[in-house]
DNA sequence: ACCTTCCTTTACGTGAACGTTAGCTTTTTG
DNA sequence: CAAAAAGCTAACGTTCACGTAAAGGAAGGT
């Protein structure tokens, strides 16, 4: 019972366009089946469509993303792929913290900047509590 | 004596071509002054294309970093703005807290893919020790 | 005097990631 | 059963972030 997606259940439930969606088949990130014309599309192509999705918050180019994605089907019989394979890994582990100390900094940066600005407006810090 | 550079100065040293510093320029990123036609860039400058370098890896688009860059010389005279000023900085850290959790979630896995291929090749954590 | 290096402007070119329009078929709904 | 909604392919358009000539000025070295 492997739940199934129309192009635009998935459209809806990511917020993108069908067009994305035909777009990353394009790119071969996702191979959806075909019901006559109409795609069809499985849990693996929810969790890959999930995958991509986060790549891109990560500011990931799509051939970037690609590369990611079969991080997770690559059948692993040759080693000489197995040491490009993990060199790929720790290129890709070196950026992602690169990114959180950048985060990080600028969060902190941030923070220093509503502090000054909550002061100067003379509010309380829970006046922006949950709508 | 603040320190002041070339073009060739900051390329150099932020590892980006001369025509994309003239770019960040013509997208009023950067304001260096002129010797004759040559430009010279201040400490001022230097301090930006950081930012700028910064919110690249993040993933931000010129006309975001902008406004991030505005983030530090905005001056805080109306209320109205320093309201609307605060929305922005709210979004950002928004923004950035899902960026930090899609970065730990996406090491977690290639952590554990990391380990797989170590398995497979029968090495030990330390093989690949700093070159 | 000549060359090399660094810098300048102007302007057309490019790849990525979709948007948009057109024209047509199929499915769903009042 | 007719109209609206959803799907399809094919192809041209667009924005961003630079790349890439082309053509030339000014300083420094030999």
């Amino acid at each position: 019972m492997g739940s199934i997606y129309s192009i635009t259940d998935l459209a809806r439930e990511f917020k993108v366009t069908t067009r994305t969606i035909r777009y990353y088949e394009d790119k071969n990130l996702l191979s959806p089946k075909r019901e006559g014309q109409r795609r069809i599309y499985g849990p693996r192509d929810h969790v890959r469509l999930r995958l991509i999705m986060r790549g891109k918050r990560l500011g990931f180019s799509i051939e970037e993303i690609q590369g990611l994605i079969n991080l997770y089907d690559v059948d692993a019989t040759e080693s000489s792929q197995l040491n490009k394979f993990l060199e790929m890994i720790r290129q890709r582990q070196q950026a992602l913290r690169q990114q959180q100390t950048d985060i990080s900094e600028t969060l902190s940066e941030l923070d220093k900047r509503e502090g000054e600005c909550m002061a100067l407006l003379g509010n309380t810090i829970d006046s922006g509590r949950r709508k």
